[in-house]
DNA sequence: GACTGTGAATATATTCACAGCG
DNA sequence: CGCTGTGAATATATTCACAGTC
């Protein structure tokens, strides 16, 4: 056992979120962030971001200063397998799935929307996109043969599941599901549940007994820092 | 201290994805729910599910048969404070934010959409909604007159910090962010970062070493036990 | 002096396991 | 039985605190 070290799921998260600011940062160059820094953005304590950049080997904090941007952003990539471009394909192509597929953020990140699949054929022939856009039932033939290895799942409910499965059937290893329900997938694939009104009532729970924000961590709500993006 | 009880965010989180669950199953009447029918849709183990269910008091369950469905959503709603219709408004109208505006399963959930708003008023001409719509420069007045209490955030990334601020300022106390960064709000609200980029990234990375799932828990994909939405 | 990296201590959350009830 | 409710055991994640380094 232990193949390589596993990576906890919190921490993931987090680097994840770091390597994003990373990205925002640009900076390949040799400009350094602080532990604390890098938690102020996160909504996080310095210390666990410490914690969590152990996780992607040694030699990557210049003792006395902080992280090279660049090395850091790099050591990500690797731990977390960023590194490779991905094609990606969004199922169901309603309000929220055109607004996803429309999205541009995707190619910095790494991920190259390459197909949209919807069952109605009326919504495929009005639909306005750069994105090529396919018919549901020729959703497994285009993912096998675009290789497509994400999909972002944005069709009704009781929809979901099923789609999911004929995703991953086709070569997927990685779905999004924005549906209001709980998908799970085969083994050899991974699944992220999305759900925004969920969200919305467990902010309003959170805002129940307590006074003070809960995200938000140690230092509430007080200016960032330093970088500010512009 | 201790002024109630305090339900950690995990089981919030579950609780929260429940109510929406003993909806979806509609039975007011005197249907039961077993812990392990709910943990299959929720993904979680049945054991987690009842001790989520502790929080909510006493005589919630019968024992030897499960959870009536009414009793439970019932007292999941005062627990979590979800008894009460809500105001809402979603600011930023970008694709993401009219998606939102425009989704229908709000009402349902006890929350009303009430307002949108953008700094283009351009946009705001083109848009075609039912919900009325504001320049942003009108955003606290309204919020303030409106009595507004959740504000779901669609703006660029650089903006969304301010639009919280200005929206918890204007007595809003519940805030999901979906742009890019974690944003952080004055103690007497709540918020909620929900990164569908960063989302992304996260399956991504936990595709990586793991052969098998990691949301979906104990047994891996096999048919939900019972009860389909159909 | 300003940082990182990390053991040890603590807090938090999940699982086990079983008593108790209809 | 089949199921809930919950102490006790365990696993997981965060914080503390400080030695070590440029």
């Amino acid at each position: 056992m232990v193949p390589e070290k596993q990576i906890p799921i919190p921490t993931i998260e987090r680097l994840s979120k770091v390597y994003g600011l990373c990205e925002l940062l640009g900076g390949d160059t040799a400009t350094v962030v602080s532990s604390a820094m890098i938690a102020a953005h996160l909504g996080a304590s310095a210390d666990v971001v410490r914690r969590d950049i152990t996780y992607l080997g040694s030699d990557i904090g210049n003792n006395g200063s902080g992280y090279a941007i660049g090395r850091l952003r790099e050591r990500i990539a690797v731990a977390l397998d960023l590194a490779r471009v991905r094609r990606a394909c969004v199922v169901g192509l309603g309000r929220l799935g055109s607004a996803i597929l429309e999205h541009d953020r995707f190619a910095a990140a790494g991920y190259e929307v390459v197909a949209g699949f919807d069952s109605s054929i009326n919504r495929l022939e009005t639909i306005h996109t750069r994105v090529r856009v396919y018919p549901a039932y020729e959703m497994v033939d285009v993912i096998r043969r675009e290789q497509i290895e994400v999909a972002l799942v944005t069709v009704p409910a009781e929809a979901a599941q099923q789609c999911a499965d004929a995703a991953v059937s086709a070569g997927v290893r990685c779905v999004v599901n924005f549906a209001p329900v709980v998908v799970k997938v085969a083994s050899e694939a991974v699944v992220r549940n999305v759900d925004i009104m969920n969200e919305l009532r467990v902010v309003t729970a959170m805002a129940r007994g307590r006074g003070s924000s809960a995200e938000s961590s140690p230092e509430q709500h007080q200016a960032v820092v330093q970088l500010s993006t512009a």
